[in-house]
DNA sequence: CATGAATGAGGGTTCATTCAT
DNA sequence: TATGAATGAACCCTCATTCAT
C-alpha cells in the first residue's frame, strides 16, 4: 500500500519534472535567453512559480537541465553509433554528420543555446556528469578503438576528444549562424578532412 | 591655440576612455560577469556613474570594448608573427604556442571572459570587424600561404581558419579551467599534431 | 470551500488595491506631482515597491487611478442630483454649488491634482470612459431635460456640457488657488448668472 | 564708448535670449513636453548647455517663457482689438473668433502646450505678470466698457474675465483635440451664445 | 505537495545643474 | 561671457526567491 502510493507519487513527481523541463526548453527556444524567466516557465508549464523550486533548486540548475535536455537526443544518437557496427573512422564520420544534421534541424534551439552552452563551461568541465564529459567519453573510446585497430595514430585520446567536441560545437554554431548556406556535406567533409588527414601535405 | 586646446582635450578624453576600459576589465575579471555593473565600474574608475554614458552608450558597448581590449594584445602578437619571417607551418606552430601561453598568463582574465566571449557569438559572426573575423583573416591568409608553398594541402582556408580560432579558444579555455596541469608544450604539440597531420595513420 | 477561499482572496486583493490607491492619493496630495514616486507610495502603504506593480502596471496607471479616485465622490454626488427630483435649472444650480463646496473641502487635494488633471486632457478626450466624459454625459442630459421642459433654449448640449465641466473646473481651481477669499455663494451666483442669463442685458 | 559697448552687449544678449526662446519653443512643439530637455534646447540653439543657465535660471523658467511666448501673438491681437474701434459686444465676438482661429492655426503647438499651460496654474495665478492675468485685464476692461454702455449687465468683471479666459482655453483645447471637425463658426457661435445670452429661455 | 502574493535588492539609464577652464 | 565634461541623485521597473496558507 505504502509502496504503491510512493510509486505513484514518484511517477507524478517525475511527470512534473518532465513538464517543467520541456516547458523551460520551449520558453528558452521561443523567447531566447534574455526573456527566459521563471515566471514564463511556470506559466507555460501551467504550475505555480513556487513549485519550480521544489524540483529545481534555482534558475541556474533549471538552465543546466535545459542544456542537457537539448543535447540528449544527439547524445543518444552518438551512443547508438558508438555501440553499433563499423570501425572507428566510419564512426567518426558519422559523428560529424550527425552533429551537422542535428544543428540543421534545430537552428532555433541552438541559436539561443550557445550563450548558456558556453557560459557554463566552468560547470561543464567541473561536473563530470555533464553532457560535455559524456560526449568526450564516447569520442575518446572511439579514438582508442581506432588506435587499437591501427586506423588512428597514438594520441592523448581524451584531450583530442575535447577538441573534437568543441569542433563539433563550432561546426554546429557556424552552421546555425552563418548566412551563406554551405551544404551540410561540404562542412562535414571539411571537418573530417581536418581530423583524419590534418592540413599538411 | 585652438589646436592645442582641442589636442589636450582629446588626450584627456582618451585618458578617461582608457581608465574606464581598464576599470571595466578589472571589475569583469575580479567580480565576474554576473556582478559586472556600471556602478562598480564607475566606482573602480573613480568617476560618476553618469560619466560612463558619455563614453560608452550602454552596458553592452562597454562589455564589447572589454572583450576587444582583452583580445587585442594576443591579436597583435598574431599579427606580428603573420607579418614576420617563417613559413606557414612555423607560423601555425607559433600561433598555437602564443595562444597557450597567453591563456597561461591570463587565466583569471579569461576565466570570466568566456561567457561574454562565447555569449557574443552572434555578434562575433555578424560583425565583420570583431576580433573573431580579424583572427580568421590572419589565419586564413597563413593557410593560403602554406597552400601556395605546397606545405599545406588545398582547403577551404576561411572555414578552416574558423575551426582554428575555435580550437585555439578551446585550448585556452581548457588550459584555464582544467585542474590537472598539463604542460603547455604537451597541449601545443597535441593540437599541432591534429592540425598538421590529422588523426589517421 | 473553493468559493470561500477565492472570495477571501479577492477581498484581500481589493483591500491592498485600496490601500495603494489611498496611499498614492495621500502622497500625491501631500508631496505634489513632482515628488510623487513609486517608492514613496510603497513606503506610505507599508508594502514593497515591487508589489505596486502587481496591482498597477506602471506609474501612469496608478496616477490615472488617483485622478479617478479623487473625482469619484463628486461624480457620485452629481449623479445623485441628476437622478433625483428637481427641474433642470435647479439641478444646474446644485451642480455648481456642489463643485464649489467640494473644492472648498479638498483644497489640498486639488491643488496638486491640477497638473495631472489637465495634463491628461488628451487622454480625457480620447478615453470615452474617463471622468470627463462621464460628467459631460450627466450635464448634457440635464441640459436636454431643460430644453425639453422649455426652461432652456435649444443648444448643442454636448458641447455646452464640455464648457460647463471646464467652467466648473475653473471655478474649483480659482477657489483653490485664489488668495482673496470670495464667498462660495458669490462664486456660485456669478457662474450661474453666466450660464443661465449670459452677460448681455 | 562705454555706453556703446554696453549697448551692443545688451543687444547681443537680447539676441541670445531670443534664440534660446525660439529654440526652446521649437523643441517643445516638435518633440513634446516629455522630450523637452535642456540638452535638446542647447543643441537646437547651437549654444552650450551651460549658457542656457546664464539666461534662464532653470528649466522651469524657460518653460514659462515658452508658454508666454506662445501666447504673445494671440495676446497682441487681443490688445489690438481692445484698443480698436467697436463696442464691447463686437469685441467679445472678435476675441472668441480670434481664439478659435489661433487654435486652428497652431494645433501642434497647443497640443503639447496644454499640460504646461495648466500645470502652471499656480504660477499663472500668483504671477500677476503672466499671460493669464494680462488677458484677464483686457477682458475685464472690455466687460466694464460693455457695462458702461449698458450693453452688458453689471457683474464682477474680473471674475467673469477669468471664466472667459478659461472658456477660450477650453474652446481651443477642444478644437485641438477633438476628432470630429466642427466648423470654427459653429464653435464661436455656441460660446458667444453662452456668454451673451446664457442658456435659459 | 502546491500555491502565488509579496518581497526588495539591484539594475540601467536620464538629465538638470555645476564649475573649472 | 561661454563652454561642455562631469556630476550624482533619482527614477522606474524586473525578477529570482521565499513563505504563509
Amino acid at each position: 500500500m505504502q509502496d504503491k502510493k510512493s510509486e505513484r507519487k514518484k511517477m507524478l513527481e517525475e511527470l512534473t519534472r518532465k513538464t517543467i523541463l520541456t516547458s523551460a526548453t520551449s520558453v528558452f527556444v521561443e523567447q531566447g535567453m534574455q526573456k527566459f524567466t521563471m515566471e514564463k516557465v511556470a506559466a507555460h508549464a501551467g504550475i505555480a512559480k513556487g513549485t519550480l523550486y521544489l524540483y529545481y533548486k534555482n534558475k541556474g540548475e533549471l538552465l543546466s537541465a535545459v542544456v542537457n535536455y537539448c543535447f540528449s537526443p544527439l547524445e543518444k544518437e552518438f551512443e547508438k553509433v558508438f555501440n553499433g557496427q563499423g570501425n572507428a573512422v566510419v564512426k567518426i564520420e558519422t559523428y560529424v554528420a550527425l552533429a551537422a544534421n542535428y544543428a540543421e534541424k534545430n537552428k532555433n534551439l541552438f541559436y539561443d543555446l550557445r550563450s548558456t552552452l558556453y557560459g557554463s563551461f566552468a560547470q561543464k568541465l567541473t561536473d563530470q556528469d555533464s553532457w560535455f564529459w559524456r560526449l568526450v567519453d564516447i569520442f575518446a573510446r572511439t579514438f582508442d578503438e581506432g588506435v587499437a585497430t591501427k586506423q588512428l595514430r597514438p594520441m592523448n585520446s581524451k584531450k583530442m576528444a575535447c577538441y573534437f567536441v568543441d569542433s563539433l560545437c563550432s561546426l554546429m554554431v557556424h552552421r546555425i549562424l552563418s548566412t551563406t548556406e554551405a551544404s551540410v556535406e561540404d562542412d562535414v567533409r571539411e571537418l573530417l578532412g581536418l581530423y583524419l588527414s590534418g592540413l599538411a601535405v
